[in-house]
DNA sequence: CTGAAAGCGCTAACAC
DNA sequence: GTGTTAGCGCTTTCAG
């Protein structure tokens, strides 16, 4: 019988091939392996046992099916690509996986039609709730999510309403440190690119940033004040635009990780010296930045431990889905290195 | 607000109300959503319209117990922080987004044993197919999950044994030009960083490099080749190494993207230029590459393109489980810019 | 062509 | 404490 595909499935054992090599029903199976009700020590024996040599493991559509849940956590990233988001990723999976909760895994792309889409298919598939990085454009739609019992919780950015925890870093006082960072080094004309207007992200960091300009009794010039996109090539335009000015800056603070590396080719293509000719402070502390020539003075945010935060918070809420809802604000912390001209290390 | 529009939903709707609504049997309903089988043109619009007037989607646990399948592909990356997997992932979403088809995420972390309980998990989900990257340690579970009727598509390493698509670049080659590249240059001492043993992609890249030397008649020097794990702290400690020699090489070729921020920090550290006092090659085109100073001679693999068609593979066989296996070996470029020491940008 | 009905594998009443 | 049984929402025979 060697001729056709050996199509000889190894079967997919049920509950009820379980129970009867056992020897009890499936409802002490389900008991058994659930572990939710008291069963004999001596059958839970048998059942553990049965399971294991049919390499027995539980269907989970038919348990979504009938539990109206799933175990399955949606997560809806605006940017995969964007290592601060991986990071963000890695955390949450590390606190799903030992919760024993699957990760489906979307990506928005920044685009509120994508994300609205996503959310519908993750309501169709019953998942217990959604960790997102909200457009916020989709409120009327998470409302009735929430409404219809899944968990939101948002992270990075603010949610237009109350109605999902929240986990973020204090982007507002991290841009305000950076950038009074660079006025204590004595700089005077201290450039910002910006991110877009709509997530609180970049409005926070902007408002941080001018913060520590006017705290310093600067001048506020808005033509050292580039709004971009978060992107690589916005943020090597903004710089070129930047550099472009009849009085350029003297030191410039780039709002994200990405911008900071188009910035970053900007600059040497002008042959311009980090930090003489040009002072640098970024917004996310990645792994190439100490490996850059001058090592990148940058704001951390802990990305993994917001993804982590975001997945305890959910997990936590679906044991208690009344609890109010929940703001957690991480700390950031800025790293100085020589990109903005500090002298220590 | 007395009237139900598609927006404004209180509760899930099932077919059976769908069915309801437009006057027709749950069969119908099913029919005309699945689309595979004619149906009254009349009803067919009755049905639609009913469908979109609840905000109906189909429960997907209900349709995947039934069907013994999911719409839904399971991926099991090594390291969600490596942007080339990241990039990769992308591509697969891509795809399987427009295939209507959800991404079930698992980060192995390189673990074999975390692997094959992913791999279980994915199998209790019912998930239509897989593609991973392979730690080459459970072949016999993936076997199982073959025979069981799970289709497996591999990416950038190649599985031990032949029950799999698979999608990768050609390394030996890559690795051979890049090698080639530092010879043509005029470099006689030229040392490797390579991967951990386990991966073919590291080995692949030791043979093209091996080959490049021994091609070029110049000596392959045990000292100059230093193995590491694909990963950046590995890549600084063999950089040091490297640099520690008696007799340290002029130019070094790193396997891996991670390796080579290592690398770069070692080299920063004693204040060694690139190129002239030390050139470089690295592995994977990213992002940073041309924001270093100097911009970094690397191959580039296109990760998003590997992931699109591994998705494309997987659905593919999906359609015809039978047709035989395919091993799509896609194309790399040698990003030649100043690192490497070369004239040219 | 359309409807009735039988499960897919699992959990949770409800009996005993 | 354990077994019996009724569905969860969907697809697919099988009749008509």
């Amino acid at each position: 019988m060697a001729t056709k595909t050996g199509k000889s499935s190894e079967k997919k054992s049920s509950i009820f091939e379980v129970a009867e090599l056992s020897g009890v029903s499936i409802a002490t199976v389900s008991r058994v392996l659930g572990g939710k009700a008291y069963v004999n020590p001596e059958l839970v024996l048998r059942v553990k046992k049965a399971a294991a040599e049919l390499g027995y493991r539980p269907n989970r559509s038919a348990s979504s099916l009938r539990m109206r849940v799933s175990k399955t956590i949606g997560v809806i990233i605006s940017d995969i690509e964007n290592p601060f988001f991986t990071s963000v990723i890695r955390g949450i999976e590390k606190i799903l996986y030992d919760a024993e909760y699957s990760l489906l895994f979307c990506n928005s792309n920044e685009d509120p039609e994508r994300e609205r889409s996503h959310l519908s298919i993750l309501r169709s598939e019953d998942v217990a709730g959604i960790i997102l990085t909200p457009t916020n454009q989709n409120s009327a739609f998470c409302r009735d999510l929430v409404n219809s019992g899944t968990q939101l919780v948002a992270i990075d950015r603010i949610p237009e309403m109350e109605l999902m925890d929240v986990v973020t870093t204090n982007n507002r006082k991290s841009a305000f440190d950076a950038a009074s960072h660079l006025v204590e080094l004595g700089y005077q004309r201290i450039g910002l690119i910006a991110g877009p207007k709509q997530p609180s992200t970049s409005r926070e960091r902007f408002e941080g940033f001018r913060d520590a300009v006017l705290t310093n009794n600067l001048p506020l010039d808005p033509d050292l004040i580039v709004y971009s996109d978060f992107r690589q090539a916005g943020g090597y335009q903004a710089m070129k635009t930047l550099l472009d000015l009849k009085n350029p800056p003297e030191a410039v603070m780039i709002s994200n990780n990405l911008m900071t590396l188009g910035g970053l080719q900007a600059i040497h293509e002008r042959n311009l010296h980090i930090p003489d000719q040009i002072a640098l402070v970024g917004f996310d502390d990645m792994p190439w930045a100490t490996s850059l020539q001058p090592p990148l003075t940058a704001v951390a945010q802990p990305a993994f431990d917001m993804g982590t935060t975001a997945a305890e918070l959910l997990l936590d809420r679906l044991t208690d889905p009344t609890r109010s809802y929940r703001k957690v604000e991480l700390d950031t912390k800025l790293m100085v290195r020589t990109s903005s001209g500090a002298k220590s290390a």
